[in-house]
DNA sequence: GGCGGAGCTAAGCGCTTGCTCACCTTCCGG
DNA sequence: CCGGAAGGTGAGCAAGCGCTTAGCTCCGCC
């Protein structure tokens, strides 16, 4: 089915089960469309953004867009969908993993970072053009997030309940966490001087630091 | 000149040497227009704001706006430049006062935090709409943000020094400290639960947490 | 008491935007 | 060998954009 036999891949050095960056967008034309989109969208922003500047990335025709999305706003409703079911699969899979709060606590945090880091165009765009969404897409995007802020809201409290963490404020502890985590995404520079992996490290340990009970 | 004789401020419950909000902007027409800006930015972003938009909220014809200001982007420029003076003067004033690193620290934070939350329509334009700016003011602007930077560093250093703090990575901490300040602006909510005044004592908290010495 | 300039508006210019449509390929089952 | 769907293009439409301009009103000043 798909046109070239040459695999196109760019390797991005995220974990084995990850494959190709956006293979799950199966109409190859769609997937090029929907990649120079995320480009686009982190670079400029969505509003600054043509459909003529996101096809022609795509290496295609501005009519070309509208064979597979409708508008240019369900395209940004794709890619924010996806990135923020993969943001959430990320931090839930660390969350799940077995060991003490601190652990899984620790294991969320650097994956969760990693991802905003190591994917921050994508990040960029699914956590700072939420606006950009019309009010049904909106809706369904923050549903994720209350999600993800279950699962930090969970660790938290497994560990205040096991008397490893001093949090006296649950909920406003887990706001800081994850906005601290999202972040990531504004800040990060890939010609920066800390890749992904050190900046989840270091993440993981400040906010150890900061439920960590005092002995 | 002014048409009606009532005073129209919008009491905003700041410090008292704080004033009208945009006070130092002269022509009160300018004035009404800066203001009108940053609702209009804040709400929906630079690139979805029309100058039609920022007129009619201002009660004035489209043309008004460039009596006043030479483009839309000078408009922003001035914002962003009045908001990052503003901001940085209230995150120095705290850094400045005597007392224990720990103590300074905390100040610094509660405050930053504070003028992020109580003010976080101006926050929101001044730290996210950056990138909208010309490659000169953006310039100039980031020029504002290092000197952000160098106020929470000199603290954190004079922290380790002092022995109270236990910062294995002081530029790493100093991005993530602001990070989680800035952020604020992102996420506030002025009907939500907290005040600005209880995130900036929560923050101050979990920020000494990250920092302090275990003993 | 007429004058000049500052402040503002109605109208609109030139251009870009999101999106459409008539038409052209390519490919594959009968 | 051919008919028709699927996927793509060039040209362009209506609307909206940032910004300009001609002209009006108001007011301090000689």
């Amino acid at each position: 089915m798909n046109a070239t036999g040459g695999t196109t891949d760019e390797t991005t050095g995220e974990q084995p089960g990850d494959e190709v960056p956006w293979g799950e967008v199966t109409p190859e034309a769609a997937r090029k469309l929907l990649v120079a989109a995320v480009a686009a969208f982190a670079e400029r922003g969505y509003h600054a953004t043509t459909t003529r500047d996101i096809a022609g990335r795509a290496g295609m025709s501005p009519a070309a867009l509208y064979i597979h999305y409708r508008t240019k706003e369900e395209l940004l409703h794709r890619i924010s969908r996806i990135g923020h079911d993969r943001a959430l699969a990320v931090l839930s899979a660390a969350a799940d993993r077995p060991g003490t709060p601190g652990e899984r606590l620790a294991d969320a945090v650097s994956s969760f970072v990693r991802w905003h880091a190591g994917r921050h165009d994508t990040a960029r765009v699914v956590q700072y053009e939420l606006d950009a969404l019309s009010p049904e897409h909106r809706a369904e995007i923050v549903e994720l997030r209350r999600s993800s802020d279950a699962v930090v809201r969970g660790i938290l409290r497994d560990g205040v309940a096991a008397g490893e963490f001093d949090v006296p404020d649950v909920p406003g502890t887990t706001l800081a966490v994850l906005s601290l985590c999202i972040d990531v995404a504004r800040w990060f520079n890939v010609r920066g001087r800390r890749t992904p992996e050190e900046v989840g490290e270091l993440y993981a340990d400040l906010v150890l630091r900061m439920v960590a009970a005092r002995p």
